[in-house]
RNA sequence: CGCGGGGUGGAGCAGCUCGGUAGCUCGUCAGGCUCAUAACCUGAAGGUCGCAGGUUCAAGUCCUGCCCCCGCAACCA
């Protein structure tokens, strides 16, 4: 089975920030758990770095817009990597393959007369750069962001008939049953691109002629591709449309586009029509999240009130980073953030609750065991109701992209051997009973191990630290997939007796 | 009447589809434990579920009206 998930194409007219890689690391946590239940995962992400505002961000740099693009697209693949994101591909939309592919569909819509030439005049702003509706406008017929009065102006352009695909949007997007039934969440979102398409569609604005920064049309080179075709059109670039045909049957209809909500639109309604229209399968499931707001406010640079990827991973590592940030808020709503509440999120799940049992484990082993997985009968039941735990919602809070939910099932998961714990008190074992005690520890590896196990998509680094740490065998990435496709715990444990343990160590120091 | 979402203990949320002791996390308070990163475990206090009507034996949960907040309305993740 193959699994195609992707994340929009950043704009790179800007640096990565939190909302970029909010979604690219939802993305990752999914594309890893994909791989670990054996799927064939392709995990897309890249830059789109076409259209006006790129060509005068480089001009402002005194740059050529095509080495701007190199910078700021090598800014991206830095974050990502810094993020430990396991991308598959990385796509540009500068690039050849793109623009084969990009001039193929706009040559493949022409041809069957989806696009077509039309004189278009309104009220162009010249703060703004694009047309404004009127009801943009205030009172006075005035931009309302720039305070002038925008003039009457005509352009020549093509355009696209998406008003022609309204019903059959509404069919895909309504009807669960239908066969190329397009899956949008979450449902409130539904909700409302259903509403709007009900309201009927116009047909839109498919390239620009004072745009130069671009890719020209294959039948009017005046002409250049309008940046969301243009971008859309990545995703079935990547999988090799128009150049890899096995590739491309492989991989393509997409599983998931992973987005914002502000750009569910285009998604959701004009690239089904554009593919539609090219004949093409159609995307499966459309998911948007919500927005962030920092300390309350909306995010915005010229508030100051922006989450750079440096600060987090800098104040919290990597890993933790990745938990923090889709643990904290559900997945699909919007949600507020702050300083304090991921140094609370990170206090209570990570240093208290989950490295603290390690820590406790260990160190009962250090003092006992001289850090030896001690003989002993081999008691699977804690490891058995963590998994079971675990198995009622977390494998389908996953599966449905609850990510901040799944986390949840984690920290229970972690919670019940904390009590399992108390109820067992070892530290009075230690001093009665050495056989029960070396059964207790054993037993508590057991358990650790599989929650490592379900860690392992949001954090690749310390859930491979876990497994070392508690001296289970084997490489953790190949047990845990062959965990999942099996879903049984082996005969013998994880962590088997007489191996070595390391030393207790702190993942994640208390921050104060 | 543009569309959509929401108003639940101090904070943040779940519950509403299929009405029937109001649940979770954090915080607060009390207790337990002492292996552990002053961590862990147990318990308690605190809500007339935005307002007003209605249906019902019974309503956060269904219906009607109203008030308030937020998002979207085409290139800001």
């Amino acid at each position: 089975m193959k699994f195609y998930i992707t994340t929009p194409i950043y704009y790179v007219n800007d640096v990565p920030h939190i909302g970029h890689f909010y979604t690219t690391i939802a993305a990752d946590i999914m594309a890893r758990w994909k791989r670990l239940n054996g799927f064939d995962v392709y995990f897309l992400t890249g830059t789109d770095e076409h259209g006006s505002k790129i060509a005068e961000a480089a001009k402002v740099k005194g740059k050529k817009p095509q080495e701007f693009c190199d910078e700021m697209s090598v800014k991206f693949r830095q974050t990502w990597k810094l993020l430990n994101i396991s991308n598959d591909d990385f796509i540009r939309t500068t690039e050849q393959r793109h623009f084969v592919a990009v001039e193929n569909i706009v040559r493949i819509l022409f041809d069957k007369g989806l696009i077509f030439k039309k004189k278009y005049e309104g009220m162009y702003c010249i703060g703004c750069e694009k047309f404004l509706a009127k009801k943009d406008l205030d009172e006075g017929g005035y931009c309302p962001f720039h305070k002038i009065k925008p003039i009457l102006q005509s352009e020549e352009n093509y355009f696209f008939r998406l008003s022609s695909f309204q019903g059959a949007l509404l069919e895909r997007i309504t009807d669960v049953s239908h066969e190329e039934h397009i899956d949008i969440q979450p449902e409130e979102r539904r909700n409302e691109i259903v509403g709007k398409l009900k309201l009927g569609l116009e047909d839109i604005s498919f390239s620009r002629s004072t745009v130069e920064w671009g890719i020209s049309l294959p039948f009017d080179k005046s002409q250049t591709v309008y940046v969301w075709t243009d971008a859309l059109i990545n995703y079935i670039t990547a999988v090799g449309y128009s150049k890899d045909e096995t590739k491309f049957k492989n991989y393509w209809p997409v599983d998931v586009h992973l987005m914002a909500k502000d750009i569910l639109w285009f998604h959701s309604v004009i690239w089904p029509a554009v593919l539609m229209g090219a004949q093409l399968p159609l995307p499966k499931t459309i998911y948007s999240h919500g927005f962030f707001t920092l300390n309350g406010s909306k995010m915005s640079k010229s508030l100051g009130n922006v989450i750079y990827p440096q600060e987090l991973v800098g104040n919290y590592g990597v890993d933790a980073a990745r938990y923090l940030i889709v643990a904290l808020i559900p997945f699909g709503l919007d949600g507020n953030i702050s300083w304090q509440g991921l140094t609370l999120k990170y206090n209570t799940d990570l240093a208290n609750n989950l490295g603290n049992l390690i820590s406790r484990t260990l160190k009962m082993a250090e003092k006992n065991f001289n850090l030896k997985i001690p003989q002993a009968f081999l008691n699977l039941e804690l490891a058995k109701n963590v998994e079971k735990k675990l198995k009622e919602t977390f494998i389908s809070n996953m599966n449905n992209l609850q990510l901040h939910k799944a986390a949840e099932d984690l920290q229970d998961a972690i919670t019940l051997v904390n009590i399992q714990i108390e109820t067992d008190v070892p530290w009075k074992l230690a001093k009665t009973n050495k056989n029960k005690l070396a059964a207790c520890i054993y037993s508590y590896l057991q358990a650790i191990d599989v929650v490592a196990i379900h860690l392992l998509s949001f954090m690749p680094n310390i859930a491979e630290k876990i497994w070392q740490i508690t001296g289970a065998s084997g490489n953790i990435n190949d047990v845990a997939r062959k965990y999942f496709i099996n879903g049984v715990i082996p005969k013998d444990g994880f962590s088997v007796s007489g191996r070595d343990l390391q030393g207790p160590k702190i993942l994640f120091p208390r921050i104060l």
